[in-house]
DNA sequence: CCAAACTTGTTTCATTTGTAACCATTGAAA
DNA sequence: TTTCAATGGTTACAAATGAAACAAGTTTGG
């Protein structure tokens, strides 16, 4: 059977790892428009208020885990936060490294006045999108977190 | 009717600006173990080497655009590609602010050599999911993209 | 023709990030 | 116990980034 060579060129636009990058990238910047310019508040810093106003409490391991962050980001947006006062730190009784995060009530405050913001942002872009186009967002954002999963 | 109040609540790790940012950065941090341990490239170096070996000749400007790069990105990148002998500058004869740039055969070699390990990436990834899947991401993406356009 | 406005690309500076080293504490093993 | 590895979290340093200022060249409108 005769076989032709791929030509050795990549096409870049539709190169998948690119093409995703460049899609979370604008996404992502367009929303961070909304904290930064509400509250001057950075990613880790909106991730951090995000988790815990959603969780309540948490630790600085946890908070990483939960919302992908590196430690050094979680450590640097956890003590920002802490000097707005949006953050108070609670020594764990048993284990002395660690401390227990809560927001205050101006966090809180902070984070409720978020919350329907980021809501209103994500359902305008879906509004966009025909339902069947929504479904192939999750399920082909789903389908690929599981295939990295795997991967590595 | 009797409507109830939204709880004020976000869950983070379904929400579609984080979920898309966490795979992407997933994706492209793994990815980029080719060409960072390959040859100890950047983010923009590799998109560089690719847009040029895909183009064969672009200016700074075009690059940009091709590849999503801020201007002082591509004018490090190029000039951390030049120094390694991969591309070349020609400067433009009608607009004298222009340079053309094009890969040297060091260049092209090492595009060479990344084009097959890129898209073998790719397919590693994508062959990870059934028929329908691989339909919703590329569908997903796309009516994203579209989305965003729209709404900036 | 000339000044003002704009474009291409580089550089400077401040901020953000990641890696690695670090401190304090805990747990496990000898 | 004492020691040694592992863990939670912070810090120091270097690299990557973005905004804004910049130089050099080009275009436009009087």
């Amino acid at each position: 059977m005769v076989r032709f060579m791929e030509p050795p060129i990549l096409e870049l636009e539709s190169f998948l790892p690119y093409r995703l990058y460049r899609l979370a990238d604008a996404v992502s910047r367009e929303f961070s428009r909304i904290y930064k310019e509400r509250h001057g508040l950075t990613r880790p810093e909106w991730r951090t208020l995000s988790g815990l106003g959603q969780r309540g409490t948490m630790t600085a391991t946890e908070l990483g885990e939960q919302s992908a962050m590196h430690k050094t980001k979680v450590s640097r947006a956890v003590a920002e936060l802490e000097r707005r006062r949006w953050l108070t730190r609670t020594p764990d009784e048993k284990d002395r490294r660690v401390e227990h995060l809560a927001l205050t009530k101006a966090g809180v405050a902070a984070y409720r006045e978020m919350v329907p913001l980021a809501k209103a942002f994500e359902e305008e872009l879906l509004a966009r999108l025909s339902e069947e186009e929504r479904e192939a967002v999750v399920g082909g954002v789903t389908a690929l977190e599981e295939a990295l999963e795997e991967m590595s």
